[in-house]
DNA sequence: AATATCACG
DNA sequence: ACGTACGTGATATTT
């Protein structure tokens, strides 16, 4: 039989904005319901692969039931206008998939569904309904199932319902779900109902009387009780009003057959360009969508014409370098392999020129990267940082780099999440290249590149896209105000990045290996110890398997659930402590396992040959301009507790050497002080007290010298809750107090840092007026979520405008401080090098005898990298591991 | 691929 | 009434 699939347009783009999170084009566009609906959309052609498909929507226009009855549907909130803005482009992309939409003036979808499954019916022809609201299934019928979709957190998960489906789940046939409304009202379609009858009660009586008319055809032979039966004669008007309202209509004037809405081709062209706009790059690759035919190719969009050859001789190598070192800049983009393309501009700057250097076909080809990375050649690449580490060790200083396409989009919009060529070309010129995993990546840096056209003109026409990139982004830095900050501050800090890596961090191995056989000894304890308690074996790992154990088995009454089950942290097993002795045991065993699996395995695993451990700095990763750090990551070795400490200490320096560690203290509290502009905060600062002590202090009403520790403790958390843009909820949670009291605590602190509270407000005002907020030295992020209808959306970008300009300059500050640190270093012909940045941190490996001058050295540089209302100070221990210099 | 947990500033 | 602190990365389990 022939199928038809229609779709409740308006109930389906709803469940997909509210089930799926905000998504935007980078023009704010919000897009998250068009992609979900799509999502829904083809999941469920492929399921069931119907002959023809349609889709159905509201129109705004008042309906006849708002005229029958005057409250009907009037208490329906207004759709957010990040849904309304997603409607129009919704009817485009359906549009350009050839698929009917069928809407008419004063007529719900529910109506237009019901009249085509009728008229469906007539022809035929099998229906599937699919929406996300049970009012449809009054149309279920032998030849109409409706398909319920339900959307959360992006999981959609349908639920099919058939006339049998039904009977199991209602207990009478779908048709009747109509007399069952009518009886007990539906607040969300204003259906009044009859006055006192609930679910319970209209559920009963359609079970045992199946409809309306049935039951009022003879009120006194009804089995109810009195006050029931008191309840429908009063209500009679109600019913047969809600019967009406509740009552879907078949007898739309609309023009369908089945016929009209049977599955054609997409129109290409436009779908393409469509999902383009809305930047749904993924989608395009699953339908299969291509380029539009007479789009021009990326090497002739962005250069004219360009020309390639492969070099192969040494000859012809010193020729093009001489060529390069009289072009203004050129484009170079490198493979891990090292083989290079470079890319020149000709005068005319419509045309290109391109060289393809391979390491296997050129004979000295280390003397011809040297000359290429020289300071003579200026040159733009992507990912100058992952770069020169690559170049560093193969020995290599690469120098001349001025500008790096994926650090300047990074600084445009540095919550994009990566940074890919591809990905620019789209961002930047909606235009897609090929993908560079896809054609010239290998998979690692043994693997040659393939010598085929496609990979070599992907691989060329990236080259390319970087000088095209660099045109667009050069202005938009200056326009912004970000010159400083990029050419002085992130770009110089690349090749200290990239010696940082190369340098390494020097590990003891053998201590490291005996910790973690200790800990094996403890982890066998604790788990025989846990098995006995349990009364079973099971994996301790598993927060599921646990959970059972501690909540059901044992009966611990859990405290918190999350999504899947039972909540098992930390926070939650530390109220539980008391109940149970197995709670003890299971937070030591997950201390050491923790310890055991990512730091002395997961550290174990990436020691070098040289004995060393090489992290990976990203410097275009987080949302606020700090660093991170990967593979391993080295910021967030243990110190909070005693035995996480001990890792520290197989940190060391080599042979007569030793560590330096330098690190702010309390930046983020002064920058705030400084950028407030609080008087009152300053003061504490300038007074070189404790400022915690000063903070309990003021907030408690008691002299200094009274402060407890307790007190201190709770100031501590306020004034870093501060920082953070705190709730009063919050704040107890974390302090253990109750809200009152903390609500309390951060008046009182209000009252004494009054700076710091009208700097809160003016700094969320000026965001959402400008749509950003700054650091000091610049550096921007975007707030867009400031103009969300969202409560929670909307609070999180307040809190993120208060805090990023405060970690972002911390973080502005610690970078101009390296840059400085190693420069000096390097200038005073120190041995010390620069091994980890820790945020507010900094190592210097160097010889025994230089310690002191570097310790001097570190502090200078740290303190000295701004000028602020108060004192910026900087504190710098040496040792012969990292443990010994705290 | 998503989720839960936990390590750091 | 909402729902509850900013920024990261690694591991193990589960889907």
């Amino acid at each position: 039989m022939n199928k038809l699939m229609v779709i409740d347009g308006n109930s389906i783009i709803n469940r997909a904005f509210y089930g799926i999170r905000m998504l935007t084009t980078r023009d704010g566009t919000p897009t998250n319901a068009v992609y979900g609906f799509l999502n829904i959309l083809l999941k469920l052609v492929e399921e069931e692969a119907p002959q023809a498909l349609c889709v159905t929507f509201d129109r705004k226009a008042p309906t006849f039931r708002h005229l029958a009855y005057e409250g009907y549907k009037a208490q329906r909130k207004g759709m957010p206008e990040e849904l309304a803005a997603q409607l129009p482009l919704m009817k485009d992309v359906l549009d350009a998939m050839n698929i009917p939409r069928y809407e008419l003036d004063g007529w719900e979808a529910d109506d237009i569904i019901g009249t085509i499954s009728v008229k469906d019916a007539a022809a035929g022809w099998e229906t599937v309904i699919v929406t996300g609201d049970k009012d449809s299934l009054q149309l279920v019928t032998d030849s109409t199932r409706v398909k319920l979709v339900t959307t959360r957190m992006g999981q959609t998960t349908t639920r099919e319902m058939t006339p049998d489906a039904f009977r199991e789940a209602y207990g009478f046939d779908p048709i009747h779900i109509i007399d069952l409304k009518a009886l007990m009202g539906d607040a969300s379609d204003n259906i009044p109902g009859v006055k006192g009858i609930g679910e319970k009660t209209a559920m009963d009586l359609i079970q045992r009387y199946t409809s309306v008319e049935e039951i009022y055809r003879d009120l006194d032979a009804l089995e109810v009780k009195p006050a029931v039966r008191k309840k429908l004669t009063e209500g009679v008007e109600q019913a047969r009003l809600s019967y009406e309202l509740a009552t879907i209509h078949t007898d739309a004037p609309i023009d369908f057959t089945p016929e009209d809405a049977v599955r054609k081709g997409y129109n290409e062209p436009a779908l393409y360009d469509l999902l383009l706009k809305l930047e749904f790059s993924k989608l395009i690759d699953r339908l299969g969508l291509k380029a539009p035919q007479g789009e021009v190719q990326a090497e002739e969009t962005f250069t004219g014409t360009c020309t390639s050859e492969e070099v192969t001789d040494r000859a012809r190598a010193e020729e093009l370098l001489a060529i390069w070192r009289q072009q203004e800049s050129v484009d170079v983009l490198a493979l891990p392999t090292l083989d290079v393309v470079v890319v020149e501009h000709w005068e005319s700057e419509t045309d290109s020129h391109a060289a393809l250097l391979m390491a296997s076909k050129l004979e000295g080809y280390n003397e011809i990267l040297k000359a290429l990375f020289a300071a003579d050649i200026r040159k733009n690449t992507h990912d100058v940082k992952t770069l020169l580490s690559r170049l560093l060790a193969e020995g290599i200083e690469g120098e001349g780099f001025v500008f790096d396409t994926a650090l300047a989009a990074y600084l445009l919009s540095p919550t994009d999440g990566s940074y890919e060529l591809e990905k620019l070309d789209v961002t930047y010129f909606n235009h897609e290249a090929a993908k560079a995993k896809e054609t010239y990546l290998a998979p690692d840096a043994f693997t040659p590149l393939a010598d085929t056209t496609a990979v070599l003109g992907a691989f060329l026409s990236h080259c390319a896209l970087i000088g095209a990139l660099k045109e667009v982004m050069a202005p938009r830095l200056e326009e912004l105000g970000m010159h400083t900050l990029y050419y002085e501050l992130e770009l110089p800090l690349c090749p200290v990045l990239a010696r940082m890596e190369q340098e390494g961090f020097l590990v003891d191995r053998k201590a490291l290996t005996e910790f973690g056989q200790m800990l094996e000894g403890r982890i066998a304890a604790d788990q025989a110890a846990i098995y006995e308690l349990a009364g079973e074996t099971f994996n301790i790992n598993s927060t599921q398997q646990f959970g059972k154990i501690l909540f059901e088995k044992l009966g611990l009454p859990p405290v918190k659930k999350t999504k899947t089950g039972y909540s098992t942290n930390a926070e939650v097993l530390e109220k539980l402590r008391d109940k149970h002795p197995i709670v003890d045991a299971v937070l030591d065993y997950r201390q050491l396992t923790k310890l055991k699996s990512t730091y002395v395995d997961g550290l174990t695993k990436v020691i070098a040959p040289d004995g060393r451990i090489h992290t990976s700095f990203q410097n275009t990763v987080t949302a606020t301009g700090r660093l991170s750090s990967t593979e391993p990551n080295l910021q967030n070795i243990p110190i909070r507790t005693e035995l996480g400490a001990e890792l520290r200490k197989m940190f060391v320096a080599g042979p007569g050497h030793v560590l330096v560690d330098a690190d702010y203290s309390q930046i983020e509290l002064r920058l705030l002080a400084h950028i407030a502009g609080d008087e009152h905060m300053i003061a504490a600062f300038r007074s070189g007290e404790d400022i915690h002590t000063v903070t309990a202090s003021q907030v408690f009403g008691v002299p200094a010298e009274l402060v407890t520790h307790e007190m201190r403790r709770r100031a501590k958390a306020v004034n870093f809750g501060i920082v953070y843009g705190i709730s009063d909820f919050s704040l107890s949670q974390d302090i253990g107090v109750t809200r009152r009291e903390a609500k309390e605590y951060m008046e009182r602190y209000f009252e004494t840092y009054s700076g710091v509270r009208a700097y809160m407000t003016q700094v969320v005002e000026d965001a959402r007026e400008k749509g950003y907020v700054s650091t000091i030295m610049g550096r921007r992020r975007w707030l867009p979520e400031l103009k969300s209808s969202n409560f929670n959306t909307r609070s999180f970008g307040e809190r993120v405008a208060l805090n990023a300009p405060i970690q972002g300059t911390a973080a502005d500050l610690i970078k101009k401080a390296m840059i400085r640190v190693d420069a000096r270093l390097r200038a005073e012909g120190l041995e010390a090098r620069l091994v980890l940045q820790v945020h507010d941190e900094l190592i210097v490996e160097c010889p025994e005898e230089e310690a002191d001058r570097v310790c001097a050295l570190l502090t200078e540089e740290m303190e000295g990298v701004a000028k602020l209302a108060v004192p910026l100070t900087a504190e710098a221990h040496s040792g012969q591991s990292w443990a010994q210099c705290h």
